[in-house]
RNA sequence: GGCGGGGUAGCUCAGUCGGUUAGAGCGGGCGUCUCAUAAGCGCCAGGUCGCGGGUUCGAUUCCCGCCUCCGCCA
C-alpha cells in the first residue's frame, strides 16, 4: 500500500487572554478526533493548536497586572494547556507566538514578501479606536464613534506598510472556484466567494510602536510591529519548521506537499479563507486543501455572553459529566457547522440514551453472553460479515474524514442498534451451538469495528469497551480489524464481565449551568406552588405608578371567584390589552400591599420589565383549572 | 439597504426533479423478550408542509407577492 499523504490538522490559535469556554474546547475536540482517526488507520497526522500572545490586549493586560508581557502569557498559557490535559487532546505541536523560532520565522516571511515587492510603504489615513485595537473608515463611525465599543475614535494619518493583497484576488476566487481550496460548508464557501466579488483591498500589516510595543518587529523597519494577525496566521507553517512543545518525536509533514486542514470557527473566515491563503499566494506557498467553518454553541438556549456569566467552563462540565460525554455530545448533537444548544438536559440525555443505553449494553450483554455460553471465548472463524451493517461502518468511517462528526456518529449508532436487534432476534442464549458462535463472533466483530471508529470520539470510553470484549489487542492494526478474512484468522478474544460500561448519573440539575444564587428545590417544594389558570376582567393602572396594574381575574367560571392582583406589566401592556386574556397566576401567594393596593397572587410572566411577555395558555381553557 | 439560506409532527431536522396513506431521531403512550445498566426489541405521531395568489387535471414540492427567522456584506 502506498504511504499515505500526510495530513496537517490546525485549531486557531486562541487568544491567551481569553478564559477557555466550550467554544475553544469544541474545535480544539474536533480536530483531535480527526487527528486520532487518522493516526489509528496508519495515516501520518500533524495535529497543530497553540496560542496567540502578541497585541495590545495583551500588553494591557499585562501592564494592568504589574508583570512584563512574556511573563504575562507564560502564566495565562496554563490554562489552555491545563484544559487539554483534561480532554484528552492529542496535539503534536502547541505553538505559542512568543516562541523565538516563531518569531524569527515571521520575520524571515516579511522580509521575504518585502523583497519580492509583495509589501509597499503607504501613508493610511483613518480613525482608530485605541481599546478595539483597528481602524475604520468614516462610512463605519456611528456618531463618530467607533461602532464596536462606542467610544471615541483617533484621527490619524501614518505611514503604514501593506501587503498588496489586491493583486491576489482573481486567484483566489479561482482556487476556491476549482475546488484547489475548499471552504466547508458550503454556506461559507457561498460567502467567502460574495466577499470576493467585491474589490479586494491591500492589508495593513503594520503597527507603528508608539502605539503598540507588544509583537513582532518588522525586519525592514524597527519603528513598528507586525499586525497580529499577520503574525498569528504564520503560526500554521512555522510550528513546520522547529518544533514547538508537544509529542516528543512528532514529526511535522512538509508544508507544500502535506494535505492542510484548517479547523476554525465561523467568525474567523474571512481571515483564514481570504487574508491567510493571499499571504500564502504571496509567499509562493502551497494554499490549504481545507477550511473548515464550524458553528456557535448557546448555553441553555442563550447566547454566551460575559454579561450573562453563563460561558461553560469545560473543566467543571468533565468533572460532572466526564471527558468522553462531553467530547461525544458536542460533536453527536450538531451537524459540524451549525450552531448548536448545549444543556444539561440534552447532555444527561445522549449519556444516558446513546452511550449507557444503547452502546454500553450492547458491550454488557454481549460480554456476558460469551461468558455464560462461551467460556468466555469469542471463536472468530464463525464470524460471518453482513454487507448492511458493514456499509454503515463504511459510511462512520467517511464522515469522519470528511468532518461530518455527527453523521459518523448517527451511522454509528445505527449499527449498535442493529447489533442490539439482531442479538433480540436471534436468541443466542437458547440457540443451538454452532448458530450462537455465529450471531455472537459476527456481533463481537462487527462491534469491535464500531469500537475502533469510536476511538477518535472518545478514547477512554473505547479503550475500556475493547478490554472487555477482549480486542484490544487487535486494535494495533485496523487493515486486520477491517479485513473479514484476516480477522477471522485471528486468535479467539476473551471477554471479561463487569461494572457496567457506562454509569448513569444521577444529577438532580447541573451545577455547572444553574445561574448564579439559585438554589436547586426538590419536588415537594415545588408542589407547594398552586398554579392556577385565570381570566382578566378588568384592568386599570395604579395611581401614582406607571409600572403597576390592578387586575380582577376570575379563577372560577361558577361560581365567579374573582381575585384582585397589582402586576408589575404596565410598561409592556396597557390596561385595555389586557382585559378578556387567559392567564397563570400563582394561586396561594401570601396577599401584600402594593401601593395601597392588596395583591392576592401573582401573574406569571417572562422577561424583564420593558421585554416581558405574559404566560398564557395554549388554547381554551377554564379559569381555575390548575396548572401542573 | 444589497446578496445568500431557511420557515415541514411537542422538540431537532430529512424529503418531495408536481401525483396513491409527507418521513427519521428524541420526548410521550402501549405491548413484549429476559443475555444485559428498570437496559433491548416491536407498535402508536393524522401535522392548514409560514401566509396569500398564480400555473396545472393535480402543489407542501414550480412561479409571483407578502410575513418572519438567520448568515455575510454595507
Amino acid at each position: 500500500m502506498p504511504a499515505a499523504r500526510p495530513i496537517l490538522i490546525t485549531t486557531p490559535i486562541y487568544y491567551v487572554n481569553d478564559v477557555p469556554h466550550i467554544g475553544h474546547a469544541y474545535t480544539t475536540i474536533a480536530a483531535d478526533v480527526v487527528a486520532r482517526h487518522h493516526r489509528a488507520f496508519g495515516r501520518p497526522v500533524f495535529f497543530l493548536t497553540g496560542t496567540d500572545e502578541h497585541g495590545l490586549k495583551v500588553q494591557k493586560a499585562a501592564e494592568e497586572r504589574g508583570v512584563s508581557p512574556k511573563r504575562h502569557c507564560d502564566e495565562t498559557v496554563e490554562r489552555f494547556l491545563s484544559l487539554w490535559r483534561v480532554l484528552n487532546i492529542s496535539f503534536d505541536a502547541f505553538i505559542r507566538t512568543t516562541d523565538s523560532d516563531h518569531e524569527q520565522f515571521v520575520r524571515g516571511a516579511l522580509e521575504d514578501l518585502w523583497k519580492k515587492g509583495e509589501i509597499v510603504a503607504r501613508d493610511y489615513v483613518g480613525c482608530y479606536c485605541v481599546p478595539c485595537e483597528r481602524f475604520w473608515t468614516d462610512k463605519d463611525l456611528q456618531d463618530g464613534n467607533c461602532p464596536d465599543c462606542r467610544r471615541p475614535v483617533e484621527r490619524l494619518s501614518e505611514k503604514n506598510y501593506f501587503f498588496l493583497m489586491s493583486r491576489r484576488q482573481d486567484e483566489l476566487r479561482a482556487a476556491i472556484r476549482s475546488g484547489r481550496m475548499s471552504v466547508l460548508p458550503e454556506s461559507r464557501r457561498n460567502e467567502v466567494l460574495g466577499f470576493l466579488e467585491k474589490p479586494l483591498e491591500d492589508l495593513c500589516i503594520s503597527r507603528p510602536k508608539k502605539r503598540l510595543e507588544w509583537g513582532i518587529p518588522l525586519p525592514f523597519d524597527a519603528d513598528y510591529v507586525t499586525y497580529v494577525w499577520f503574525d498569528a496566521l504564520l503560526n500554521y507553517a512555522s510550528a513546520l519548521v522547529y518544533t514547538p512543545r508537544g509529542r516528543p518525536g512528532a514529526t511535522p509533514p512538509d508544508w507544500q506537499t502535506a494535505d492542510i486542514v484548517h479547523l476554525i470557527g465561523k467568525d474567523i473566515l474571512t481571515t483564514h479563507s481570504v487574508y491567510w491563503p493571499s499571504m500564502l499566494l504571496g509567499l509562493g506557498w502551497a494554499l490549504p486543501a481545507r477550511i473548515v467553518a464550524h458553528g456557535w454553541w448557546t448555553v441553555e438556549g442563550q447566547k454566551m455572553s460575559k454579561s450573562l456569566g453563563n460561558a461553560i467552563d469545560p473543566n467543571v462540565i468533565t468533572a460532572t459529566y466526564g471527558v468522553d460525554a462531553f467530547r461525544y455530545f458536542l460533536l453527536r448533537e450538531v451537524p459540524f457547522g451549525q450552531d448548536g444548544d448545549f444543556s444539561a438536559a440534552g447532555l444527561l440525555g445522549r449519556i444516558h440514551h446513546d452511550l449507557a443505553d444503547e452502546f454500553g449494553n450492547l458491550v454488557g450483554r454481549l460480554a456476558a453472553l460469551v461468558k455464560q455460553k462461551e467460556n468466555g471465548k469469542i471463536a472468530l472463524d464463525a464470524f460471518r460479515p453482513e454487507a448492511a451493517r458493514r456499509k454503515l461502518l463504511d459510511d462512520a468511517r467517511a464522515a469522519t474524514e470528511s468532518f461530518q462528526f455527527s453523521v459518523a456518529l448517527t451511522a454509528l449508532s445505527a449499527l449498535f442498534a442493529d447489533l442490539n436487534k439482531k442479538i433480540n432476534d436471534e436468541r443466542p442464549w437458547e440457540s443451538e451451538a454452532s448458530r450462537r458462535r455465529e450471531t455472537l463472533a459476527t456481533a463481537a466483530v462487527e462491534l469491535a469495528r464500531a469500537v475502533f471508529l469510536l476511538s477518535a470520539y472518545t478514547p477512554d470510553l473505547a479503550k475500556s469497551a475493547a478490554e472487555r470484549l477482549g480486542c484490544a489487542r487487535d486494535f494495533q492494526d485496523a487493515a486486520r480489524l477491517f479485513s473479514d478474512d484476516e480477522v477471522r484468522r485471528a486468535a479467539p478474544w476473551t471477554v471479561s464481565a463487569g461494572k457496567p460500561l457506562v454509569e448513569k448519573l444521577v444529577i438532580p440539575l447541573s451545577p455547572a449551568t444553574l445561574p448564579e444564587g439559585k438554589a436547586v428545590i426538590d419536588f415537594a417544594d415545588f408542589q407547594k406552588i398552586e398554579l392556577k389558570t385565570a381570566r382578566i376582567l378588568t384592568a386599570e393602572r395604579v395611581a401614582g405608578s406607571d409600572k403597576l396594574i390592578r387586575l380582577e381575574v376570575a379563577l372560577g367560571e361558577e361560581p365567579v371567584i374573582k381575585r384582585q392582583l397589582v402586576a408589575g406589566i404596565g410598561r409592556r401592556y396597557a390596561p385595555e390589552q389586557l382585559v378578556g386574556k387567559s392567564v397563570i397566576v400563582v394561586a396561594n401567594l401570601k396577599p401584600r400591599k402594593i401601593f395601597g393596593v392588596e395583591s392576592n397572587g401573582m401573574i406569571l410572566a417572562a422577561g424583564t420589565e420593558t421585554g416581558l411577555c405574559l404566560l398564557t395558555p395554549d388554547g381554551e381553557i377554564d379559569p381555575g383549572t390548575p396548572v401542573q
